[in-house]
DNA sequence: TGCGGAAACTATACGGTGTGAAGTTTTCAT
DNA sequence: ATGAAAACTTCACACCGTATAGTTTCCGCA
């Protein structure tokens, strides 16, 4: 029993990474029960026996806390609406416009905090970095955004005879992740692809921000109905 | 030159209301510049010259001052939607939405805090109160709203032939608020124009959360040819 | 004209937050 | 076994909202 390096990450590590993980979950635990401001570091050490500062070791800052909660939450997101995706990628368009939204719904409903984080002001003061999952995630959520535009293309280009879109009008790092994907996708796609994007997004925040429950009492029906409209006016000849 | 009282509110009163106003003012002004959670009494008051507490003889606690600046700022934005409805009175249905939809959209991008004020999370833990002028101008909000669908209703209802809302599915508020001004309004009518809210909401957050930039370099381009797109789709003989 | 009371404001204090610097303990590699 | 590095604690600071008590200023009325 000379030295204990038997295994490869080392026990070391492991023990970070699990102490890592124990506070991204408790933070989002805090989350779910006390809305984003509860995310507070002592909290979180007081939750785990810590002090406050020994956070330190694993994040630099809160901000970078939140940002890697943000990953992983829009990494579920974007998983989420991928299952969805997937679930119905074998049947058509309309099917798959249904599944993602539904997907996308649920998904928010299931975790409005994590909806927050994502689409609204997460942490007062907070901002974004540039690299990291978040971005990445997010272009997984356009490029199946862009994969219902590219399936609903052929019902619905006549609609956009007149589109005024070009190129120019986009997002380039957009547009390098989704144009590979769909190399037949013209820009007017793309804008039907941030139009499906507007529908969506907006009903679901305002149900999830609760804008909703003044006005319906029944946001399921509102949805579906706003959803089998949405799909009625791409794919006219569309049973519901 | 007895005494002072020569005017009916009294001096005292007048410099409330003007120090008052002043909070007020120096309170948007930190939310403009640095976002909802630069609104601190110390912040306030330093700018003001005075001590936190004094605010205090004002708003009985940091929330009240935050519903005081909501209600301002959403009496403020249903002005503005109200005047872009009423620029637009005596035209037809599609003029009608797109005066209301720009204006709407102009108000929240000359006004992005504003608009996290109130549709987002403004501050964290703030929940707002039951009374007071907020409540009256969402109902102004969505009075208008209602106008938009009474007048496009005409063209629109085959549309909703089989829809399946009824008087139930909506807030009994809304509905006491805006069955007496538009009394003809059938129920799925109530859902056309969530339908439109919905839109307009969906993209005008989007863009002013800053979720848009990373897709589209013309944001102004995406919400003209959307609504047209919806304009369209509620009234089909219409030039854009 | 003077006075009493109310209103406006300050001072102090408490518990909360994020975060920095310094010191201590634990663990690993040699 | 020992030295270095990592993990963690302690103390400190500035900031926040807010409660309490004390002080100053002003208005209305006798």
């Amino acid at each position: 029993m000379t030295t204990g390096r038997t295994k490869g990450p080392g026990r070391r590590e492991r023990l970070r990474a699990e102490t890592t993980a124990e506070i991204k979950k408790v933070a989002l635990e805090l989350m779910a029960s006390g809305g984003p401001d509860a995310i507070t570091l002592r909290a979180i050490a007081r939750e785990m026996g810590m002090t406050a500062n020994a956070i330190y070791g694993y994040f630099a800052t809160r901000d970078d806390l939140v940002t890697a909660l943000i990953n992983d939450v829009y990494t579920a997101l974007a998983d989420a609406v991928d299952a969805g995706w997937a679930s119905a990628s074998a049947q058509g368009p309309a099917d798959r416009i249904r599944a993602w939204a539904h997907a996308f719904r649920d998904w928010a409903l299931a975790n409005p905090e994590g909806f927050r984080l994502i689409y609204g002001d997460p942490v007062p003061g907070y901002r974004a970095p540039d690299g990291g999952a978040a971005p990445q995630a997010a272009h997984r959520v356009c490029t199946g955004l862009a994969g219902l535009a590219d399936a609903a293309w052929p019902h619905v280009q006549h609609l956009y005879a007149d589109s005024e879109f070009d190129w120019p009008d986009f997002d380039p790092g957009l547009l390098a992740k989704v144009r590979p994907a769909y190399p037949d996708l013209p820009p007017a796609a793309v804008a039907l692809a941030l139009r499906i994007w507007g529908h969506l997004h907006g009903l679901v925040s305002l149900e999830v921000y609760g804008h909703l429950r003044t006005q319906t009492l029944s946001p399921d029906k509102l949805f579906r109905e706003e959803l089998a409209m949405l799909v009625r006016s791409i794919i006219p000849s569309n049973p519901i």
